[in-house]
DNA sequence: TAAACATTTTAACGAACGTTCGATAAATAA
DNA sequence: TTATTTATCGAACGTTCGTTAAAATGTTTA
């Protein structure tokens, strides 16, 4: 028989043989998809970088679709569990918006191949799998929302529109898999506080205007 | 005989019936593989979705690649020419940078497949191609770096990492794609001033540091 | 008109794809 | 030990992929 598909409800945190090879599995698929593309890698392809063999692979997932929609999905899983433990207990605004980049930022550089799926290939799911995916995104990014409305309140910006900025935040830190190099090892929290200040100095200030034509 | 690629020296600025019919392939091209991804748009969806045959197609263009290719190329040159064109003059950093912004919005609005296969194939050309799309990429980065650079050099914010804070506002140009709904049909100006405020109040101010930990 | 060229079509090629089947091997339980 | 479950394998399935050859049409030129 299949091995469940996670360690969900065990009391104790034993993972049988099966669930470790399970997850063995999805990590070799998650570099493998992150470095070609979910299209052009290949079950085969998948296989033979974990020295398996196509159909012990099946035994393990029931489909391509479902390696897809397990990375993606665990990891927005882990990815707002983590960050909602982050926030207990903080009620400074601001320093929420600190900690959810940092998170972000901590989670992307430690998963990197899951989070460059979970950028990259957003919309490649489809029907069911694609909502079950978006419902966790989704309370990502109400999560967010709510930190770039209280520090709009707080700061009494009006102008601010906070949707737009908050889809501006999550393009910076969405967009780090493309430009990010592991080889140069820049600390999470080098960025974090960079993209920290960029993002609250722009939402804070009052100022907004186009410069005038000439 | 093949069609030439593009218009180029030509001083008449007539197209033959063959270049026009090239670059309606290459519309119809980018609208396909906009919407389903470079390896699962098909060259036969491509051409059933204009009424052609493969073949037909392949008259026009000797690969699949080559069609990938010139839709990068051609976009990228066409953005990077119209952003010269629109800062000659300009010697005010900060309306150099609204004017980048707000250039690539309306490009963007204005050629949403292409720029959006811009944004998400960016790494799927190997070799020569993609190191030629990546030249005239290179070149629009290094504008976008000169202006921040100077910005930067203006309000003497010496802490600021102006490689990041470029890298940034890409994230936040480039991540568009993803949520933007044409339907509707906010206009180009408002989305360029909302960003163009965010990133450049982010960069001008000096408080840099995260808040304190508990 | 005929000759030359431009464009499109039908039909097929080999390769790769995701997936499945039935037969084993390995590990565990009786 | 045997019986039973768990895990792996090679080989094949039908389909789709990018690409091409050769022949058939349009279109322009002489």
């Amino acid at each position: 028989m299949k091995p469940q598909t996670r360690n969900q409800g065990n009391t104790t945190s034993t993972a049988s043989r099966g669930e470790i090879k399970q997850a063995e599995v999805l990590a070799y698929s998650a570099s493998v998809i992150a470095e070609e593309g979910y299209e052009k890698a290949s079950i085969r392809k998948i296989a033979s970088a974990m020295g398996m063999s196509v159909s012990a692979l099946y035994y393990y997932y029931a489909s391509k679709e479902e390696l897809l929609f397990s990375i993606q999905y665990n990891s927005f899983d882990d990815l707002v569990r983590q960050l909602e433990s982050a926030l207990e207990g903080e009620t400074d605004p601001e320093r929420k918006l600190y900690l959810l980049i940092e998170n972000h930022l901590e989670f992307f550089l430690s998963r990197i191949s899951e989070l460059t799926i979970c950028s990259h290939e957003i919309n490649t799911l489809k029907g069911e799998a694609y909502d079950k995916v978006w419902r966790r995104r989704r309370r990502y990014y109400l999560i967010a929302l709510g930190i770039v409305g209280e520090i709009k309140a707080k700061h009494k910006n009006s102008a601010l529109q906070v949707s737009l900025a908050t889809l501006n935040l999550f393009g910076m830190l969405n967009w780090i898999y493309m430009w990010y190099d592991p080889g140069k090892k820049k600390s999470y929290r080098v960025l974090a506080r960079e993209m920290y200040n960029l993002f609250l100095n722009g939402i804070k200030s009052k100022s907004r205007s186009s410069p005038t034509r000439k």
